[in-house]
RNA sequence: GGAGGCUUAGCUCAGCUGGGAGAGCGCACCCUUCACAGGGGUGAUGUCGCAGGUUCGAGUCCUGUAGCCUCCACCA
């Protein structure tokens, strides 16, 4: 069992291989009905490529979730899966198909598919080998696809239940179309960015009074679609043209003016053209006014036979040449350069095309509404953590619009809806018609998020009412990054409610975005990018892992910083060493039955209570999901406490005299040793596994033991003599600094109570003072005292061994205004009726406590003053 | 236009339900056999953005305000 450890922590030998053992061994394999289940199911990453440091982070927080609830007695399911991301994926093997010289239309759907699925394997296999590089304790038995079997099933069977419903429906609307990937968005697909624009201003004329007036538009080329120019029926100048004509510039065609309260009297130029099938606005103008929608452009952004001469030119081009000729024809007035919002393609960045098509729905506000409703009752809702999310999630529920769902893809669920060849019927199933050679299936596929919706019960089996769904389901925390409330977590949200009745999780826990030192985002374009496997390489997956977890607050943004992830190397490397310590000191045939803390020196008792207190916050802060705060805790702890404290007093009663002692500290280093490394298991797994293997244990493996408890019955020491003998310790230290002695200088003291009695010290601690402040220990120490307040009384050293009178009579000088200044707050609080009426009694009678040992501390200085002469 | 976040030590950030300002890195000085020099010890540095208010007491709660950032909506 036990070896030698390498005087410094080698992240790669410890990583090595231990993942598979513990994949083999079950360990992350859910099912043990005695427990308590506990769900999580990981975001599914895209399967369009390798995971990036966000993955590790996000994937980190489920872990220590997982890891943790496990220790704790719960059956863990935390299952993995993976994403078909439609037309990112499509995107990527377009992509490659054209670096090979072909085109998807070259090789048909079929053959495309095939290579989708090539790139789905190839890159599910990448991200498998991530996650376990991570580290993650996924149960692979249950992994899951967005186009497995079972899913396809589910999407089949939720599409023709919401069309049944009349929740799903198929229509013609204005829709967010992509030139370049043609297809359609959802609204959230599209980004709007400040571009600089043109806004061209052009002369129309009444037909009936050739009156002049101006209309100005950013996009020239949509004017082939125009229908009519608008005015509002209040605008004195225009109120008399309604019911007139007008001649469209760009085609000579005569439109007719009509009157809508939509267009703003004192917006522009108060006029304006209406282009139903390329404007949303303008196509409800339409409608209100039974006009026809034309469309004039072509799915790729070229225009079609509406545009004439132009036809299949690009619309950009259309534009500039379009307004040459009008300008040639004197009928442009000017042109205004703009800065104007204009929406991007989220995927391809590409300007989307307001464009009239016909696609399928989801009828949104009936779903949205369920989920609002629901969370108004505490057990019924989503608990967001950071709460404020909530907000954020409600108010888009709130304002949703419909959601577009078909997507003019190859790759994706294809929408379970045909067509009758010969009577243009419409049917909807889950299974094909009965006679397929009269009907034609629909060619578009589902918003990839469609699918995504249902992912917390889909992956367990629904809509069968399988074991696990009926177990596992609901879920219990889903953790997730703020970018992907709208488009993933909100569905979630009413596809879940709306199918199974309940909230798809209990928690969500939101994280914010990863950025680079500097604070920007990373992206491709600035090749600022960090690779969580590269770190893994340099540093260890542990410190990325503790890194990562250890530094934000939940839903806040957190920098990636090299210095940070060493800091978190050198914290792993001191638990390292401490282990290596302990090892050293405990016999090769100890095991934890030999654990024996009857006899207990009073630093033993005194780390083990700190232990216990320690062991309070951890538990509770790891419940809040309030990572940072464990993290933060823990590092002090075991650095400070355990490390700089403990084992350095540790050292004296190993080497003590009395057996029960050293058997004592044996036990202690073992029981804090085995404590700290469970603690800790959860944000750095390898490590602590491979200490754990190390040291005297009694599960298989980590991963298989409970989650520490606080030690009862920790027999009655002085606590406070400990603090004490710490404070001396420190103030020795200061002394000799102060005093520019050599660390190593020998030094005579004693230490006396708050009451002046001499402090009565054991041997052990006679040896820790000797061991960590190289001082002797004299009761009996006469003459020329010098005095120094330390916790819970005073250390006196003789005044020969330290410096000259008038040197210490400064020093005491500044010791006597320090407590003054002490002894003057508490008066003043403590003078406070306020506060002596108001304030809690524990804060009161402290202050009181420390009034009256400031006082104390404050008459040995001055006794000593006087001693002097001043 | 609406919503939210941030502003605390030179840098990056903690600070939970209000009760004497913290961490990591950096900086200064000192210390090497006895777990760790990627270490140990000691120390310096903050009108907690600004202005009001509530309170016995405010970095923490309320109101207003400035700067930076994000999301939502969006008019030719």
């Amino acid at each position: 069992m036990k070896k030698n450890l390498a005087t410094k922590y080698d992240h790669s030998a410890v990583e090595e291989g231990r993942y598979d053992k513990w994949v083999k061994a079950g360990y992350f394999t859910a099912g043990d009905k005695s427990k308590d289940p506990f769900t999580i199911v990981i975001p599914p990453p895209n399967v369009t490529g390798i995971l990036h440091i966000g993955h590790a982070w996000d994937n980190t927080l489920q872990d220590i979730i997982s890891r943790y609830k496990r220790m704790q007695g719960f059956d863990m399911l935390y299952l993995p899966g993976m994403d078909h991301a439609g037309i990112a994926t499509q995107a990527r093997v377009d992509a490659r198909l054209k670096s090979e010289g072909i085109s998807r239309y070259d090789i048909g759907r079929e053959k495309f598919l095939e290579r989708a699925w090539q790139w789905k394997e190839e890159y599910a296999a990448t991200i498998r080998k991530q996650w376990a590089k991570l580290g993650n304790s996924l149960d692979y038995t249950r992994e899951r696809f967005t186009m497995d079997e079972g899913f396809n099933d589910a999407v089949r069977h939720v599409f023709v239940t919401l069309y049944n419903e009349g929740l799903i429906y198929r229509g013609w609307r204005i829709i967010n179309w992509d030139p370049e990937a043609r297809t359609a968005l959802s609204n959230i697909e599209v980004n709007y960015q400040d571009d600089p624009g043109k806004m061209y201003y052009m002369r129309y004329r009444v037909s009936e009074t050739g009156k002049e007036f101006t209309v100005a538009t950013t996009r020239p080329e949509t004017m082939f679609g125009d229908v009519c120019v608008v005015v509002n029926p209040k605008d004195e100048r225009f109120k008399d043209m309604i019911g007139m004509h007008t001649v469209n510039p760009a085609n000579g065609e005569e439109l007719p003016i009509i009157g809508d309260d939509y267009v703003d009297i004192e917006f522009g130029t108060g006029a304006m053209k209406c282009t139903p099938a390329h404007d949303p606005n303008d196509f409800l103008i339409a409608e209100r006014h039974g006009l026809s929608k034309p469309i004039c452009m072509n799915p790729d952004g070229t225009m079609n036979a509406l545009a004439g001469v132009f036809e299949g030119m690009d619309r950009y081009e259309c534009r500039d040449q379009l307004i040459d000729r009008i300008k040639a024809e004197g009928n442009l007035i000017k042109i205004e350069d703009i800065t104007h919002n204009v929406a991007h393609s989220e995927r391809t960045n590409c300007v989307v095309e307001p464009y009239l098509s016909q696609q399928w729905f989801v009828k949104m506000k009936p779903l949205a509404e369920d989920v609002l409703a629901h969370q108004k009752n505490e057990e019924e809702k989503i608990h967001f953590y950071p709460e404020r999310f909530e907000k954020v999630f409600s108010q888009w529920l709130e304002n949703i619009e419909d959601w577009c769902i078909s997507r003019q893809l190859w790759w994706g669920h294809r929408i379970p809806a045909w067509y009758n060849k010969e009577t243009g019927e419409t049917y909807v199933s889950e299974t094909a018609p009965e006679d397929p050679e009269n009907w034609v299936q629909d060619e578009d596929v589902l918003d990839t998020w469609f699918s995504s919706a249902l992912w917390p019960f889909s992956t367990l089996g629904w809509p069968e009412e399988t074991e696990d769904y009926q177990r596992y389901y609901p879920t219990s925390t889903m953790v997730t990054g703020y970018d992907i409330i709208f488009f993933w977590v909100a569905r979630m949200a009413f596809q879940g409610r709306h199918f199974t009745k309940n909230r798809p999780f209990r928690d969500v826990l939101i994280h914010g975005l990863i950025r680079d030192a500097k604070g920007r985002k990373m992206s491709k374009s600035l090749g600022n990018g960090i690779d969580p496997m590269e770190v893994i390489d340099q540093y260890g997956v542990d410190s990325l892992r503790f890194f990562l977890t250890t530094n934000s607050t939940p839903g806040q943004d957190m920098r990636y910083i090299p210095e940070k992830v060493e800091a978190s190397w050198n914290f792993i490397n001191k638990l390292w060493n401490a282990s290596r310590f302990v090892l050293m000191n405990l016999p090769d045939d100890m095991t934890m039955k030999d654990v024996d803390l009857s006899v207990l020196s009073s630093s033993d008792a005194w780390i083990l209570s700190k232990l216990n207190l320690v062991l309070d916050h951890v538990t509770e802060n790891m419940e809040k999901y309030e990572f940072a705060l464990v993290g933060n805790e823990l590092y002090s702890f075991v650095w400070n406490d355990f490390c700089s404290w403990y084992i350095e007093l540790s050292k004296a009663s190993l080497s003590d005299t009395d057996p029960s002692v050293v058997k004592g500290a044996q036990s202690t280093l073992l029981v804090m040793l085995n404590s700290i490394v469970r603690l800790l298991h959860p944000f750095m797994p390898f490590v602590t596994e491979e200490i754990y293997q190390m040291m005297p244990h009694e599960k298989e493996s980590i991963c298989l033991e409970t989650w520490p408890e606080k030690t009862a019955n920790l027999p009655v020491t002085d606590l406070e003599g400990m603090d004490r003998l710490i404070s001396v310790i420190s103030k020795i230290r200061e002394v000799k600094t102060a005093n520019d002695l050599k660390p190593g200088t020998h030094l005579d003291i004693v230490i006396r109570d708050l009451d002046g009695n001499t402090v009565q010290v054991g041997a052990t601690e006679r040896a820790m003072l000797e061991r960590l402040a190289k001082v002797s220990y004299c009761p009996d120490l006469a003459g020329e005292l010098s005095v120094h307040p330390v916790t819970g009384g005073s250390l006196y050293i003789p005044s020969g061994q330290l410096m000259d009178v008038e040197a210490e009579t400064l020093r005491l000088n500044q010791e006597k205004d320090r407590l003054e200044k002490e002894l003057d707050r508490s008066e003043k609080i403590l003078s406070n009726k306020g506060f002596l009426a108001k304030a809690p009694k524990e804060k009161v009678d402290s202050e009181k406590q420390k009034q009256t040992d400031y006082r104390r501390q404050l008459d040995a200085v001055l006794a000593r003053l006087s001693e002097l002469g001043r």
